[in-house]
RNA sequence: GCCGGAGUAGCUCAGUUGGCCAGAGCAGCCGCCUUGUAAGCGGCAGGUCAGGGGUUCGAAUCCCCUCUCCGGCUCCA
């Protein structure tokens, strides 16, 4: 007998090898005919598979929620392969996971794929939903396995089958419904009818078991939903975000730009040049005692960035170009602050040395991987480099991990998510620099929630991630803090000691909002472009009512401007609806409407987004406001 | 870089069995209107149809190359 714990704790007990589908048996008929697959310590099993004695098992049906979408879009990805292989004989077949929002299917077909060819496909995949066929598994050893699909010309399930015979599994489990055979881990709904409401959403290339040295396939992505009020919600969603593309609202909203003067460089319009500056000084000014501003040359000779290590690790990244001496633009700041480090002799006395750069740094990206402010040639990074002694590393990565918190709140982002990174395949420096680094980190860290994401360290030190779920749920990788002993050994950095020896200083560089470009692209699709008040790019804008008005709307706009407010006057020869209309569609956080009566009483009526009331104001009290707001917001 | 799609006025887009001087709305400019909380009216101007080559009596439209953008893959902040 095993015995196995059910979700509300209690145990089950269950025969030798009894499996998921047994144990369903076991707690009532009704959930023996709904479930689909078990939950086992957290892992989604097929129900034909057999328990072991502890373990604890949940049953999924369809009223499990999410749990159910994993199968139920496992299933809906074989059935779209179905379909595919009836209107598309000859195709091979590679993989076809659930994703987060779906699932994909990658394949190779006789000829290119276009979204054109979405409704039939849609068509066919409904007809197989109709004939309700059932799925059915089945276990093959490997030589079965590997003898069937070569024999049904898949090359891509041979490569997984061999694949999965290499780590050492000896059989392999198969899925078919109808005509379609599959290997695949499972599980599966019961039948092709239980695959939702369903949708193909694009087409588009990928790499088999993305590695770019192999054959380019081509991969549907699709999504399923148990009912059509769920996929309408997701679709209504996806329309949603899609107004929220901080590329059509920064062209709307006067932001930035693009020209093909310089493919992934961006162009800062006055607007959006202040809101981007101003989310960051702050992040300067929250320690000014810690922090020492320095600046560094764009651009250095390239005999720097072979001594950094640069030229080995990151070359092609790099934009350079020379004359009689090589140059190279800068892709990071690193190496610019180790030389300031080095300008004079260093004692202890001086460390920590904080050293605080805006630098704009250029890297050469390829051309596909361009997105509007996302992912651009030339950026701005909030960086510092902190050198310091390796008995201070511990309490310098606190108070950058505190920063990083505090400075996050102040822009609304609360759930901060942080990963350890550690020595990745092509690093720099020694087993053991890389061990004292890690270790060091993690001591950090310790009470504070992290994952640990093994490999993904910089080549030249271990670094802790941040990131960010936004008003939309999405995450967003920010801010970062990495150990380097490399750098200082490279530069042959050092300080004198108390005992009057030569030391080598650790360097630790962080970065809070990372590129100020990409949080500036981040910042307009979490708000809509609705900046909070102390960010907007215009204040206020006063609007006079007609011609008369124009001397008071500028002693209005004057008096905010003197106590450091933006704010301009529209005095277009528009009527008022229109001129409040653009002020809306602008996003002005207040439109100050001046009338007769405003004029005449001293007042100012206040009209806040999208119509709100606010009322009317004596020009002092809305200026001491407006201010408040203004300082308020930004150093709270 | 790779796969697929796209590129017509500053922006959003019409314009395909190849055929008169290539169209609209918005934005811009000029005028009229002098306005009370989300689009007042009229006029003007604006295009080497991404660039280059080819097919054709004739190309925005068909073919080839290059560039850029979009969706992914790889990479990454």
């Amino acid at each position: 007998m095993i015995t196995v714990k059910l979700p509300d704790g209690t145990p089950l007990e269950l025969p030798d090898g009894a499996t998921g589908a047994e144990a369903a048996a076991a707690i009532g008929p009704g959930l023996a005919k709904a479930a689909v697959a078990a939950v086992v310590d957290g892992e989604m099993r097929d129900l034909a598979l057999p328990l072991a004695d502890g373990e604890a098992i949940e049953l999924v049906t369809k009223k499990s929620g999410d749990a159910y979408l994993y199968p139920m879009r496992h299933t809906a990805a074989h059935v779209l392969a179905e379909a595919v292989q009836r209107l598309f004989p000859g195709t091979s077949f590679a993989f076809g996971p659930p994703i987060e929002d779906g699932f994909y299917y990658d394949f190779e077909l006789p000829r290119p794929l276009t979204e054109d060819d979405f409704p039939a496909i849609e068509n066919e995949m409904r007809r197989i939903a109709r004939e309700k066929a059932g799925l059915s598994r089945s276990v093959m050893s490997i030589a079965e396995a590997d003898a069937f699909f070569s024999e049904a010309k898949q090359p891509y399930k041979v490569d997984q089958v061999r694949e999965l015979a290499s780590q050492g599994e000896t059989e392999v489990s198969i899925y078919q419904q109808n005509d379609f055979t599959d290997l695949c881990r499972g599980p599966h709904v019961h039948t092709t009818g239980e695959i939702g409401h369903i949708k193909l959403m694009s087409v588009a290339g990928a790499y088999f078991r993305g590695d770019s040295d192999n054959t380019m396939l081509t991969r549907v992505y699709a999504t399923s939903f148990p009912t059509k009020a769920e996929l309408d919600a997701y679709l209504e969603r996806i329309e949603l975000a899609k107004a929220r593309d901080h590329r059509r609202l920064g062209r709307r909203l006067d932001l930035f730009t693009f020209d093909d003067a310089g493919p992934g460089f961006p162009f800062f319009l006055p607007r959006g040049w202040s809101s981007s500056t101003r989310s960051a000084p702050p992040c300067v000014r929250a320690r000014p005692a810690r922090l020492r501003r320095d600046r560094d040359p764009t651009i250095l000779s390239e005999d720097l960035w072979k001594r950094s290590g640069h030229w080995e690790h990151y070359r092609e990244n790099i934009l350079h170009r020379g004359r009689r001496r090589r140059y190279a633009v800068k892709p990071m700041n690193c190496p610019g602050a180790a030389l300031v480090f080095r300008s004079r002799r260093r004692s202890y006395r001086d460390l920590p040395l904080r050293l605080a750069e805006f630098g704009h740094v250029h890297r050469h990206e390829l051309s596909g991987v361009l997105h509007g402010l996302f992912r651009v040639r030339a950026f701005t990074q909030d960086d510092a480099h902190i050198f310091c002694r390796l008995d201070q590393v511990k309490d310098e990565i606190q108070a950058v991990l505190d920063l990083i918190d505090r400075f996050y709140a102040r822009f609304g982002f609360t759930e901060v998510h942080k990963l350890l990174s550690t020595r990745p395949a092509k690093a720099a420096g020694t087993r053991e620099m890389w061990d004292r680094a890690e270790d060091a980190l993690r001591e950090a860290l310790e009470g504070r929630e992290y994952t640990l994401n093994e490999g993904d360290g910089a080549f030249y030190g271990p670094k802790i991630d941040f990131q960010v779920t936004d008003s939309m749920g999405r995450r967003w990788q920010l801010g970062t803090c990495q150990l380097d002993f490399s750098m200082p050994e490279k530069f042959d950095l050092s300080f004198t000691s108390e005992q009057d020896t030569d030391e080598r200083p650790v360097m630790i560089h962080r970065a809070v909002l990372g590129s100020i470009e990409r949080f500036l692209g981040i910042l307009i699709e979490d708000c809509g472009g609705d900046f909070p008040f102390w960010l907007a790019p215009e204040h206020a804008r006063v609007i006079p009512v007609s011609d008369r008005h124009h001397d008071y709307a500028n002693t209005v706009r004057h008096t905010l401007v003197e106590r450091g407010l933006r704010v301009d006057v529209d005095a277009r020869s528009e009527s008022m609806g229109r001129r409040i209309r653009d002020g809306e569609v602008g996003k002005v956080p207040y439109l100050l409407i001046v009338g007769d009566r405003e004029v005449e009483s001293g007042q100012v009526s206040v009209r806040a987004r999208r119509g709100e009331e606010v009322g009317s104001r004596t020009l002092a009290d809305l200026t001491k406001e407006l201010a408040a707001l203004a300082s308020g917001d930004a150093s709270a």
